[in-house]
DNA sequence: GCTGATCGTCAGTGTGACTGACCATCAGTC
DNA sequence: GACTGATGGTCAGTCACACTGACGATCAGC
């Protein structure tokens, strides 16, 4: 392997520190989850299904911008894990809705810690303050509603 | 297309939010450079290869962190275009050097600007100290070198 | 001149997400 | 109440991307 201290030129450039960013934040996550069985895409199915109620399989989807064939997929991993559970929705037989079991309400509280923790670390070298100005300012660009 | 606004559990996330500022500028950046005939990693190649000479495909792959083996598909593309050529090198006959040919040299000018025009745009919604400060703290996270 | 390492190349593999088609179900219309 | 179009979940096929492993050519050290 060639480790290579990253030119100038590309660390300048807005999109390969947020690809990078990205990639190494990702990495640590990984690292952190895979101790409780899960990937930080899971994660976030499991902190949605969470905090909304009675979610179909198709609206977990949207808010999680993922395509609905992706959405069978990670179900079904995260079913096969006991950590949800699909039931036919009584008012409209066509849905799935997915739900959280117990196992997976108590999974999700410790891999969320874990996550937490390894975003901690990861924003470590900036002061406080630059953390929050540096999420605040994702928040803007992606134009989330900034709490 | 369940296009949905997406839930506080994900936006206060810093991985969703590295992630998805950086698929939202890749995507505004892919169609600013579609009509230069070049995507966001051959313009960073190009970039690459006008800032330091002489390098070697391997060498390049270095500063680009990625494989050689994916390295050689890029120089082919490149090739083809008649941006960059590949010619022997004359000290260590396994190594290709890879060089920008003028006509690469005056499409990375054209793209280049085209890439810089879409970073303007995309940080927009940020005062000019705010997207400073965002570079700089995402420099720092990515361990660059902060100029 | 040997031997082990390095560089570029290619075939094969794996992953992740998409497209298109399918079936079941629903809502609206007649 | 049957027909029609749309919707939700599923699956097979595909595509993009990057990696692993192997190979030939070349180099450096002995």
């Amino acid at each position: 392997m060639t480790r290579d201290t990253p030119p100038e030129v590309l660390t300048s450039r807005l999109g390969y520190l947020l690809k990078h960013a990205y990639l190494r934040l990702n990495e640590e996550s990984s690292r952190a989850l895979a101790p409780h069985g899960i990937d930080g895409r899971e994660l976030a199915v499991l902190a949605v299904l969470d905090a909304h109620d009675e979610l179909s399989q198709l609206e977990a989807a949207g808010k999680l911008s993922v395509d609905r064939t992706t959405m069978v997929a990670l179900v079904d991993a995260l079913e096969g894990k006991e950590l949800v559970e699909r039931r036919r929705s009584p008012h409209d037989r066509r849905k799935n809705i997915v739900q959280l079991t117990p196992a997976g309400r108590s999974r999700l509280r410790d891999a969320e810690s874990a996550r937490q923790e390894v975003e901690r670390r990861f924003l470590a070298p900036l002061s406080s303050t630059d953390a929050t100005h540096l999420v605040r300012a994702l928040q803007s660009l992606v134009g989330a509603p900034s709490s």
